[in-house]
DNA sequence: TACCAATAGTTGGTGTACAAACCATTGGCC
DNA sequence: GGCCAATGGTTTGTACACCAACTATTGGTA
């Protein structure tokens, strides 16, 4: 390996956007036939774990923007997976339901994460200890 | 932590997702003064490295699509960092090369990785072990 | 109670990111 | 030499992603 500091192959964020592309791309098809996009997939995942949420809270879940999540939504909405009312404690605020439609999905995608996996071909532990380091990176850079 | 296998916390690809949004983010005041955005820093990175490059080659280094690079590259050359030439051996392809200027901001740059891992607080050893993970998954991605 | 700073979402602008359609050049091959 | 599939870039359309500016509601406080 080069002694080059600036070498593009030692660059650690170049190999974390390169490998976060990567494995985005693995679940493309994967999603295509629910109609979402892996950012809609993680809203989904948040709001079976948790429902209803707010944008603000959405927003603290995956670390995105509201700007961002905000279109993302309204996509979801249009597709019937969710529903965006206000809040009637406050108005400000945003309660993102579920539709039957988009609590059913979730049948489907408990079918992902094993296919992922099966699609990387890498140990269970190996995963494991990359999520350890990720988590590590992400409360630093925060 | 949930044994749900679609709790968002035990998604490896959306720990991938936010430590490259997080860390890319770390990047963004650093690249500011020199009027780079990450994946311009990364296209600079290149051509530091071997120059001149085709949009092709880029495109494999990075690992991105041309239709991403090719307005990326006009828009590093309107502010004067390269220039995009028609290769006279093969008129489809582009000489990218770098200007005087663009050539210069390689010495900015070299402050860049050394206040990154400062900025994160991370032993070297730790973001050298992610670093050999991410390539593994990159790899199995492929 | 009337103001006003804080909070919740939305919108608009810029810059990726990818897929598909497109255009020009090239290199075989009859 | 002339056709034609392959190759290299560009363009278009959709969807993030972030920032800054904006609107509407809320809650404290003079």
């Amino acid at each position: 390996m080069s002694d080059d500091p600036l070498a593009l192959e030692r660059q650690v964020c170049f190999a974390l956007s390169v490998a976060a592309r990567s494995v985005v791309a693995i679940y493309r098809p994967l999603l295509e036939p629910m109609g979402l996009t892996h950012p809609q997939y993680l809203v989904m995942l948040a709001l079976w774990g948790d429902s209803p949420l707010s944008v603000r809270r959405l927003s603290e879940l995956l670390q995105l923007d509201p700007g961002t999540l905000s279109p993302l939504l309204k996509r979801l909405e249009a597709i019937g997976y969710l529903r965006r009312e206000r809040d009637p404690a406050d108005e400000r605020s945003l309660a993102i339901t579920l539709t039957e439609s988009g609590q059913a999905l979730r049948a489907e995608a408990l079918k992902i994460p094993p296919a992922v996996v099966a699609k990387l071909g890498l140990p269970i532990e190996d995963l494991q200890r990359l999520h350890t380091s990720l988590t590590q990176v992400i409360a630093a850079a925060s």
